[in-house]
DNA sequence: TGGACTAGAACGACCGGTCGGTTTTTGCAA
DNA sequence: TTGCAAAAACCGACCGGTCGTTCTAGTCCA
């Protein structure tokens, strides 16, 4: 009972990387097995279905992203600096070399935005999750008093998404080497605003 | 060559139908012919390959975008006016009934941003297209001296993108009902930290 | 009548998925 | 540690179906 878990961690990892560039829909089995050296009915045995594949990658993106973005934020000191290291982090994930096609969520988000179904619906789970952890860092960034009272920490999240959005389009579809730049100054600017007005 | 034509227009539209709920990849010409009733190989003729078709399914949204969105901001005043005329104008064209699915932009932004070609390239113009729209409207804003004159317009035309797609993933993805709500405010709060500070 | 337009059948390739049998790994007794 | 049977893992061939594309033949209209 353990070599079958080793095969099927090393297959998530592969279809991590080819859903991050064809999409989670894209996702072949055929090329999959074949980049595994695999045959396809060997790698289909260890998911009943597709789309069980598709919700295992989900999966395995969400609790790499946990370990790797939000649990190294949480280390961090409350308030500001806690935000911070979310933005650091969400920048690092979005270039991590698992997933040479760019971050998971945002493509699947795109993907299966009008498609009905269990990886929609946990896609839809794991967003709202990370909007609320953005804006739980917020509000605590309030009662440390390093954001301003009246913060709309919603408000923040969205935002705060809205650049991250940005920055996928501007270094993936347009290539925009300055992508990264333009980002932390939309950072950096939302940070400056949500301070306290002294 | 009248009737082509006219066929060819309906191809057009309910492939940006299609389009923009299942990609511009997800397009397939069996699905399509059917619901044009038409048969696969008489749809077929009207382009010589898929790519083709995904091609004029492109220019046909940009210069849709450019009659329902850019044309009727340049009709406005000069300045600001202009500029909510442009978040006004997408805000409508994110709705439009022609795209099911949501902007198709945004959706072919995702799908191809991975995978090269003329398709990618196309889109990248128009996305570069649609950004100097956006810098050059704030620029005229600086000096008609709505804006401030030391606003970074590149950076003003990637933060109201950052909105814009943060409103796609919120409307469309989570459903949320205050999306466009939080989408009006966040594109306030840009508009009143770009005017002149006095 | 000629040229634009369309239908229909067929193609090779590939898709997700099934099945029966073979190989490999594992747990356990000696 | 070794021997061995059961279980887990894997393979190759194959299924029905759909994909984009091609070809031929007919139909419609100017």
């Amino acid at each position: 009972m353990k070599k079958g878990e080793a095969t099927q961690k090393s297959i998530l990892e592969e279809a991590l990387r080819q859903a991050s560039t064809v999409g989670l829909e894209g996702l072949t089995l055929g090329v999959l097995a074949e980049r595994l050296e695999l045959s396809k009915s060997g790698l289909f045995a260890h998911f009943k279905s597709k789309e069980a594949l598709q919700l295992a990658v989900l999966q395995a993106a969400v609790e790499h992203f946990i370990a790797e973005v939000v649990a190294p934020a949480l280390s961090q000191p409350r308030g500001e600096p806690r935000v911070r290291a979310l933005c650091e982090g969400w920048l690092r994930w979005e270039k991590s070399r698992r997933m040479p096609g760019g971050c998971i969520f945002v493509n699947a988000a795109v993907e299966f935005d009008d498609r009905p179904g269990p990886v929609r619906d946990a896609l839809v789970q794991s967003q709202e999750d990370w909007l609320d952890t953005i804006a739980r860092a917020a509000q605590i960034a309030v009662a440390e008093g390093h954001f301003r009272p009246d913060l709309d920490t919603e408000q923040f999240a969205n935002d705060l998404q809205g650049i991250f959005l940005n920055h996928h389009h501007a270094s993936r579809l347009r290539r925009d080497a300055r992508a990264e730049l333009i980002t932390r100054r939309s950072v950096e600017s939302l940070l400056t605003r949500s301070r306290r007005t002294h």
